[in-house]
DNA sequence: ATGAGGATTATGCTATAGCAAATAGCGAAT
DNA sequence: ATTCGCTATTTGCTATAGCATAATCCTCAT
C-alpha cells in the first residue's frame, strides 16, 4: 500500500513514481511472477491509488522490458527469455564498457577509493544474494564514476531486466556457479586495477569481456541445472 | 490536428501514440522551438484530444530528452546543450559501434546490398538536408542489420536529441562544413567495406571513431560560425 | 513610480466516468 | 456432449472533473 501524501509541502515524489518503484521491486524480487497478468484496476486498488498513476508506472516498466503487452492489449509480467537476455547483454557490455573507459578517465580519487574498498569487501563467506548485491554496487560505483548522467540512466534501464532474470533463479544457479563466481571476482580485480592505472582502453576491454562472460557463465550454469 | 478514429476496426495506433509522433516531429523539425513552454491543456486542445494521451506522449518525449521539466514542474522543449550532446554522442558511439559489429556478423546479403546501394547513392549535388537524410538512412540500415531489436530501439532513443540539435542548425553549419562532410563520406565508405568483409572488429572501431568525429566536426563548424 | 502582498488564474497531478473491444459465461441446437 | 451464438463482464484507452501548488495580476501604501 502506498502512503497517500497528506500534507505535501513542496515537491514530493508523485504517486506514479511511487507506484513505479513498488511494482518494479515486486517484479525484480519475483513477488510478481513472470507471465502473471496485471490489470490497471486491480493494481490501482491494491496500491490504493487510481488507475491514472498506475498507467504511467506501467509505461515506464514496459520501457525497461519488465512487463510486456500482448497483441490483445493484455499486460503481463515479462517472461525472461534467453533471447532478450542476449540482446540486452550485448547492449550492457557496450554501455558498461564505455562507462568503464570514462570512469578511468574521469573518476575522482575519492570515487576510486570507494570502488577499491567495495572490491576489497568481497569475502568467500558471503551468501549468493550478498555477493550479487555487492557486485551490483561495484558496477554502479563504476558507472557513476563515468560522470555521464545520461549513460548511467541508460545502463539502469538496460540492466533492470537482467536483475529480474538473475534474482529469479539464484537458488538453482549459485550452487554450481561458485567456481565461476570466483572467476568473476578475479575479473573485477583486473577492472579495478585498470581504473586505478587510469587505463581507459584496458578498463573498457576488460569490462566488456566481463559482462559477456558473466552472462555466458550464468546461462551455462542454468543449462547444467536444467539437464541434471 | 490528429484524426479521431471514427470506426476503428481492430487495433489501430492509440491517440497517445499519434500525439507522441506528432509532437516529436514538431520538436525535431524545429516547429516547436527550444525553450518554448508546453502545457498539457493547450497541446490537447491544439491536437484535438484530451490531456490524458498528451501526458503519455510527453512522458515518452521526456525519456528521449526532447522535453525537460523544470524544478517547478513546467514543461519545456529541450534546449540542445553541448554538454548533453557530448554525453549522448559517447553513448551513441558505443551503441552504434556494437550495432556495426553485429551487422558485420549477422547481416544478410540482401541487407548488405541495400547498405552498399545507399552509400553509392550519395552525390555532391545533394543539398545538406538531403545528405543528412541519406546518412541517417545508411546508419539505420546498419542498425537494423544487427538483428538486435532492443539495440535498435535504444539507438533511436539516444539519437533523437542529436537530430533535433543538428537539424535546428543546418543552415549555418553546412556552408562551412562541406569539407568535413566529404571526410564523413569517406568514413562511411570504410565502414561499408568492413561490413562487406564481415570484419566486425574493424566495423566497430571505424563506426565509433566516425560518430565521435562527426560530433566533433559539427561542434567545430558551429564554433566557427559563432565566432565569425 | 515602485514594491509588497493578497486574490485570481493557470497548470500538473490524481480521481472518476464512459466507451469500445475483447473475453468469459451460458444456454440452445445439433 | 459439443459447438455455436448471444449476452454480460472485464479492461485498456480516453475524456472530464477536482485538487493543490505555482505563477500572475491587481491593489494599495510608500
Amino acid at each position: 500500500m502506498i502512503a497517500r501524501p497528506q500534507q505535501v509541502l513542496s515537491t514530493g515524489p508523485t504517486l506514479a513514481d511511487q507506484a513505479y518503484r513498488a511494482l518494479r521491486e515486486e517484479i525484480i524480487s519475483g513477488k510478481l511472477k513472470p507471465g502473471e497478468r496485471l490489470t490497471e484496476r486491480h493494481l490501482a486498488t491494491r496500491l490504493g491509488v487510481s488507475p491514472t498513476p498506475i498507467r504511467e508506472a506501467l509505461q515506464r516498466l514496459e520501457h525497461e522490458h519488465l512487463i510486456q503487452r500482448t497483441d490483445t492489449r493484455r499486460i503481463l509480467v515479462a517472461e525472461p527469455s534467453v533471447h532478450r537476455l542476449y540482446e540486452l547483454t550485448v547492449i550492457e557490455a557496450g554501455l558498461r564498457g564505455v562507462s568503464a573507459r570514462l570512469a578511468a578517465e574521469n573518476a575522482s580519487e575519492r570515487e576510486l577509493a570507494a570502488i577499491e574498498a567495495t572490491y576489497a569487501g568481497f569475502t568467500d563467506t558471503m551468501t549468493p544474494e550478498e555477493a550479487l548485491a555487492e557486485a551490483r554496487k561495484l558496477h554502479e560505483l563504476i558507472d557513476h564514476a563515468s560522470h555521464n548522467e545520461t549513460l548511467i540512466a541508460m545502463i539502469a534501464t538496460a540492466t533492470a531486466f537482467d536483475w529480474q532474470f538473475r534474482l529469479g533463479t539464484i537458488p538453482e544457479v549459485f550452487g554450481e556457479g561458485r567456481k565461476t563466481a570466483r572467476a568473476r571476482h578475479r575479473e573485477h580485480g583486473k577492472i579495478v586495477a585498470a581504473l586505478i592505472a587510469r587505463d581507459g582502453q584496458a578498463a573498457e576491454k576488460l569490462m566488456r569481456e566481463h559482462i559477456l562472460g558473466a552472462t555466458e557463465g550464468f546461462l551455462h550454469a542454468r543449462a547444467d541445472r536444467d539437464t541434471s
